[in-house]
DNA sequence: GTGTGAAGGATTGTTCAACGATCCGGCAAT
DNA sequence: ATTGCCGGATCGTTGAACAATCCTTCACAC
């Protein structure tokens, strides 16, 4: 310490303050990729649909290598397919694929509601049955859209009782995937529908403290999930 | 289907089997990303060490642009680190990144043993004791880092349980990153010992289909070594 | 009519060269 | 010892170029 003035402390916090704010440039590969990310989660660019790379260039006033770097980064993400020479396609995910998102999601979401140091934390708990309310709020409201959100913010918020951004990142792309099945799928309102009673209990299980029913629930939950949308899965058209 | 010959079953096969194995070509950026992080994985390159664009291009006799992109996704994928206008550097892992870390393999590895469905699948439970067998066959003879090497192909078979390819991967980045951690870490030897005999415990509970005991026995496990390794991190020289 | 095969065009994969922006190190001046 | 300035090196990004590959179209033969 070299620094023997009275108002030190301060100093060093607003020395602190300013190095963790010096990142104020976003980069071009990166605005570009989190740009095709919303158009996708929006479904603007629909399930299969392509991605020329000098079309984007043109379109984002941005040089086609950097494209090309923000497309490399939502291929490692699973939101988008590349097919050598072929081109970059928004992920048209098939069972196997929906088959193994539940696979790591009834290992993740379980197992934070039982493990998760923050299972008892109150804020994060709020957090949960705030996604439950809004979402019973938005069904009452006939808006299926905001039930949709809200049970990807439940489910979210369940992972983050784990108190591990790593599992939130992870936990992202595995919804991210969600969404892209859900585009494929007619009728995402009464899908929904059904689980909202079941996020309720869970978020109850969860306030009284009482973790591995929780736990068995949600993974329950899961399972039952994941063979409704194998099945209607495999009555639609084969293209 | 407009197929109706006779043999239309073996003409799919073979032709599924051809399509399969049409990627014979590896894109470059991959191959550089891939050769990065052997050298990184095998410690070669150090934590901390710097890695200039134009130097690694014409090492690997490749672009820049291409080593860029291979850059790029190893900083995606934690193994490197970015510092604006400065370059990517060997990741150095921190106190934050250690409790991180663990509090996902807190989650994951024990929700692979109590929920995966491969969890009684005598393959996969052979693997988990073929890992532990060698480390313990690698200790015998003093071979350090072979008991390193088997450690992480226990917790990979233990979390592949799960049956769940993206799990798999993300686990991989998990022990990516756990041997950066073990590269700034003195004795590696006496770190990995004292866990073998645990190792074995769990795999004996798992053979035993008692998969409530392992998981139990295995977030033991994980507290114990996450905070052993907060222990010597925090009485490492602060550079 | 169906299948074969050869141009033609479009897009990708990769390289190269260039320029401004930014950061680091050293050196002089205060 | 601190400040200010300068040069060198590297990064971020662009633009253009070329071969390789794929799709489409079309003609042609059976």
């Amino acid at each position: 310490m070299t620094d023997d003035s009275p108002a030190s402390g301060g100093v060093r916090d607003a020395l602190a303050s300013l190095a963790a704010s010096n990142t104020v440039v976003v980069p071009a590969a990166e605005r570009v990729a989190d740009r095709i990310r919303v158009e996708v989660a929006e479904a603007r660019l629909r399930v299969g649909a392509r991605l020329p790379e000098q079309a984007l260039g043109e379109a984002l006033q941005v040089s086609r290598n950097t494209v090309r770097e923000a497309l490399s980064q939502l291929v490692a993400e699973r939101v988008l397919v590349r097919i050598p020479n072929r081109g970059v396609f928004v992920a048209r995910p098939g069972a196997d694929d929906i088959r193994d998102v539940y696979s790591a999601r009834l290992v993740i979401e379980p197992g934070a509601v039982r493990h998760g140091p923050r299972a008892a934390d109150p804020v994060a708990l709020a957090a949960v049955r705030d996604a439950f309310e809004y979402g019973r709020r938005a069904a009452v409201t006939g808006d299926w859209t905001g039930v949709a959100d809200a049970n990807q913010h439940f489910h979210r918020a369940v992972v983050a009782l784990a108190g591990s951004p790593r599992l939130d990142r992870e936990m992202g792309r595995l919804l991210a995937e969600m969404r892209l099945v859900f585009q494929r799928m007619p009728g995402v309102r009464e899908f929904h529908e059904p689980y909202l009673a079941r996020n309720g209990e869970i978020a109850a299980l969860l306030a009284d403290g009482r973790r591995a029913d929780a736990a068995d629930e949600l993974a329950g939950y899961l399972v039952t999930a994941r063979d409704q949308l194998l099945d209607a899965y495999a009555r639609l058209p084969t293209t």
